[in-house]
DNA sequence: CATTGAGGGTGAATCGTTTCAGGACCGTGC
DNA sequence: GCACGGTCCTGAAACGATTCACCCTCAATG
């Protein structure tokens, strides 16, 4: 368009000062008198005058925001979460930018590249694979760096996570309990640490369970999707060799066989399968069979994200990297009833 | 940190080349020999370079990203629009950033300013009460605009759109189809166009059907939530007064009517009330009940409006606006099934 | 041999905001 | 009358990538 852009010096000379005056009635309203302020005021309003935020952060060295890369935008858990960094961010002035890896190595690294571009005031993370290095350069160039739903074992990095060790022990104690004895987990990949942690928790329970066996079903994503193509595996199936039990890694899986299951008449959730997922996302006790889950506490992890971060940056380099971990809770449903 | 920010300067040093050489490397490799860019990007790694988006920006006048201002980020059929909108994008090398407006004006507006004071490409809204003279001026200062999912009566807009009202009327037209008399129209706030027609194509269905009648239940906004209460207050009611069919704003809504429904017991979906939604987001099929409601393209919908937007941006300010409608469809499940 | 043009490279100017050292002005206290 | 401290402003420098007019070489051409 041609338009001509106003700038600072337009809404200087229009109002008769000079350019610093008018920076400070946008900065320091208060080091400049009223009645410049007001003429100034005026003077942007009349010429439509709109920051340029560009020049702004190259001034300043960083950007407002903070990047915030999740494995996947479509679960809800993960929206949940950057609603809450989002909170706490807006708290501080600050703007979250949401990049979606969708579990995809190469995104995740892309947008990785666009925000060091950005000179974020930091990146939350939810890991895919391997990217310890990547993240340490990052840091180590000025970025600091806090985990999201996962803590690295040498605690180089500051985290927040829940203990999903604890979470799929909850969750397979819970369905031994109820007298299921064939349990399947189902998820994938695992690359994912979550994945690899619940299936941890669940070998531990099966382990203080004789005559639990399980059995391990790997997807290729954590989708409704897929749980819907294990749902249909599962009937498929002679009824005598499905397993009692399900444990999804997350509700969209758990959501996704259920589907399936329902499709066929003859197996029922849960008296032929008890089905058990995680997250307790919003929709999960609106499913056929309202669904139990492993609850999370979704928008807090955001928050606390975020507020570690700050204090990471304001700490600097010598900041004590800091782990923190919520516990998660079980939530029993019409889905493990019995 | 006091980590010293690397320059195409440091580089240029480094490599023994000068800054306009190491501008070319980093954007037209194709100009310059092959050996010296070996060299350049030898020292680039080097050094640990990292381009600042914020200089190229202030440059370029423009950023590389389009802005997106959703009315929900948690109502599924958003984030889908957003993923379709991200696809066009990418292929441009084009960034979306997401702004969350919660149905809130204030935030509406703070992210419309966000996002001109970031120069963004251009702007895709859903947009929220009377945002026309805003979005001229917005448009009037050089960022093209699209309208998601609405069109502004007099054409100065282009956008992309469903048939709301023709959502609408198939909805209820399939209510009284399957012999329904009392039907109950479940929505709002009426500051969203969405809302307005689809009650609007209800109304005319219901004309077309002797016999049948509509009564109109307001909520504050379109959340699970506010369909859980909606669902309440029906129970409350004495079974004589209840309607026997629900034609709820969106899928977000249906749900949580669905949820209070059912547990009660005395209520059953659909033999006493029919449900159908809207959206026909992926969980909808997954419900208790599984949920009939109309299917909007979403992800294509957003293809289309960054498609539009770059088409505009291309155009100049003689642009022909353009309003790109699509059709609805209706899915038909259990909750509306007899 | 002079001319032309292409390929490869240079570096100062530019984008728009913020910052900061300093200047003008005015009232106060000695 | 003068020094002093405020208050309010000024305007040049700086941030870092990109652009563009220009320069240099060398080979091909007439």
């Amino acid at each position: 368009m041609h338009v001509a852009a106003i700038s600072v010096r337009d809404v200087a000379a229009s109002a008769g000062v000079s350019v610093g005056t008018v920076s400070n009635v946008l900065n320091r309203p208060d080091k400049v008198s009223p009645s410049t302020v007001e003429r100034v005021q005026a003077a942007i309003s009349q010429l439509g005058f709109v920051r340029n935020d560009a020049a702004r952060q190259l001034r300043a060295g960083r950007s407002r925001s903070i990047g915030l890369v999740v494995l996947d935008v479509a679960n809800p858990f993960f929206t949940d979460v950057a609603r809450g960094a989002e909170d706490r961010a807006a708290e501080d002035g600050l703007t979250v930018l949401l990049g979606n890896s969708d579990e995809n190595p190469g995104r995740q690294s892309a947008y990785l590249d666009l925000f060091e571009e950005q000179r974020v005031h930091g990146v939350l993370i939810s890991p895919l694979g391997d990217v310890g290095d990547r993240l340490s350069r990052l840091r180590a160039r000025g970025t600091p760096t806090v985990l999201v739903d996962r803590e690295i074992a040498d605690r180089s990095f500051s985290s927040v996570a829940v203990d999903d060790v604890a979470g799929g022990y909850l969750a397979v104690s819970h369905l031994a309990a109820i007298g299921r004895t064939r349990i399947a987990f189902v998820g994938g990949p695992h690359s994912i640490r979550q994945v690899v942690d619940r299936l941890e928790g669940a070998r531990k329970a099966v382990a203080e369970h004789p005559g639990v066996v399980l059995e391990t079903i790997d997807t290729d994503s954590l989708s409704v999707l897929q749980g819907r193509s294990v749902g249909e595996k599962l009937l498929a199936r002679p009824a005598g060799e499905r397993p009692d039990a399900v444990f999804a890694a997350n509700d969209l899986l758990a959501m996704g066989v259920l589907q399936a299951l329902n499709m066929l008449g003859d197996v029922r959730v849960p008296r032929d399968i008890a089905l058990i997922g995680y997250d307790d996302i919003a929709f999960a006790s609106a499913a056929v069979v309202p669904l139990s889950s492993i609850r999370q506490p979704s928008a807090l992890i955001g928050y606390t994200a975020v507020d570690l971060l700050l204090r990471e940056a304001e700490g600097g380099e010598d900041f004590e990297h800091e782990q923190i971990q919520f516990q998660p809770e079980l939530i029993v449903r019409a889905s493990t009833a019995g």
